[in-house]
DNA sequence: ACGTGTTTACGTGCGC
DNA sequence: GCGCACGTAAACACGT
């Protein structure tokens, strides 16, 4: 686990909002999330002003997290006792802070968004991108299935071999108010945001998704029943308490409409396949996304939230 | 009992 | 002024 600076505020107020200071949290262990006291006491631990009033400010960010899209609840496996489930940070919230203030974001996340802006598509072209999701995903499953890391718990090690640094990433948050204190200036989010590993905080936010053969070549035909998420997770399970099952990612606030928003897709397409490819392809996400298409890596679980809302106005 | 998670409500500050 | 992001408080449900 990187162990960036100590200290940094003495006993200030930092200037992150809680959203940033979560986000920061989970980006700083390997396996991209967190369970909620880890939060806690990373939060604690790299900022004194926090180590005082505890109830009001975890109060406060319990809310971010319940509150706030760009974080995905992971519910624990059933060998994972222990309270709480697991954070992690949605793969499409890299552009939130785009103008470069951690006080203040341009504007919130919502998974929604992206489906508002699918739904303005026309639908033929809806569908021809249903259908090269289809192929890539078919493809990249394929790759995938036979050499993905076998990670059996959250605290084992995960391949970090991508260079890419979220645009959370302690080390490009903390770092830069190193470089540059009181600055705010963040000019190359948006660069990296473009190249979001989202295979490799798959596999290593939800390593048990993978070896329990939920996503394999075989998934995406199983699922075509339509009880699956564009995550690939009965819909069920997608409402609370569904933490017997294995441990998938999954918005928070499903709705009911994006529920139905599944009547929309074509029938021959499955559900599960109506996911980023991109999301789950073992090589790169330049190297994966042709130019052609209409999602960037960060942006293709936001589009697969899409899938879920086209029919939603 | 306590921690966790969700939801609602309200106030504040900022940008347009 | 208005809308939005954010912070805070509080109530409640649920799981350990």
């Amino acid at each position: 686990m990187p162990r960036p600076g100590r200290n940094t505020y003495s006993d200030q107020k930092p200037p992150y909002s809680y959203i940033s200071l979560t986000a920061m949290a989970i980006q700083s262990c390997p396996e991209k999330m967190l369970p909620l006291s880890e939060i806690y006491k990373f939060i604690m631990d790299r900022f004194p002003y926090y180590r005082e009033n505890t109830q009001r400010w975890q109060n406060s960010l319990r809310h971010n997290l319940s509150f706030n899209d760009c974080f995905i609840k992971i519910p624990r496996r059933p060998d994972q006792p222990g309270k709480g489930s697991f954070w992690a940070l949605h793969p499409s919230c890299g552009d939130m802070f785009e103008n470069g203030s951690f006080l203040r974001r341009r504007k919130r996340f919502k998974v929604l968004m992206a489906a508002e802006r699918l739904a303005q598509s026309k639908q033929s072209e809806a569908a021809h991108y249903l259908q090269q999701q289809a192929k890539l995903r078919l493809s990249a499953l394929a790759a995938t299935g036979t050499h993905l890391p076998q990670m059996s718990g959250y605290n084992l090690g995960v391949s970090q071999s991508s260079t890419f640094k979220h645009p959370f990433a302690i080390e490009n948050i903390i770092a830069r108010e190193y470089k540059v204190p009181g600055s705010l200036a963040f000019s190359t989010m948006q660069s990296m945001s473009a190249g979001y590993p989202l295979h490799n905080q798959l596999t290593s936010a939800w390593p048990h998704m993978y070896n329990t053969g939920v996503i394999d070549t075989v998934a995406p035909i199983s699922m075509a029943g339509g009880d699956y998420s564009a995550y690939g997770m009965p819909l069920k399970s997608l409402c609370h308490g569904g933490q017997t099952l294995p441990a998938i990612p999954v918005p928070i606030k499903p709705t009911p409409t994006s529920m139905s928003g599944f009547s929309a897709m074509p029938p021959h397409i499955p559900a599960f396949l109506s996911n980023s490819p991109q999301s789950l392809s073992p090589t790169s996400p330049q190297t994966a996304t042709s130019q052609s298409s209409p999602a960037t890596p960060s942006e293709s679980l936001t589009n697969s939230s899409s899938m879920q809302s086209v029919a939603v106005h």
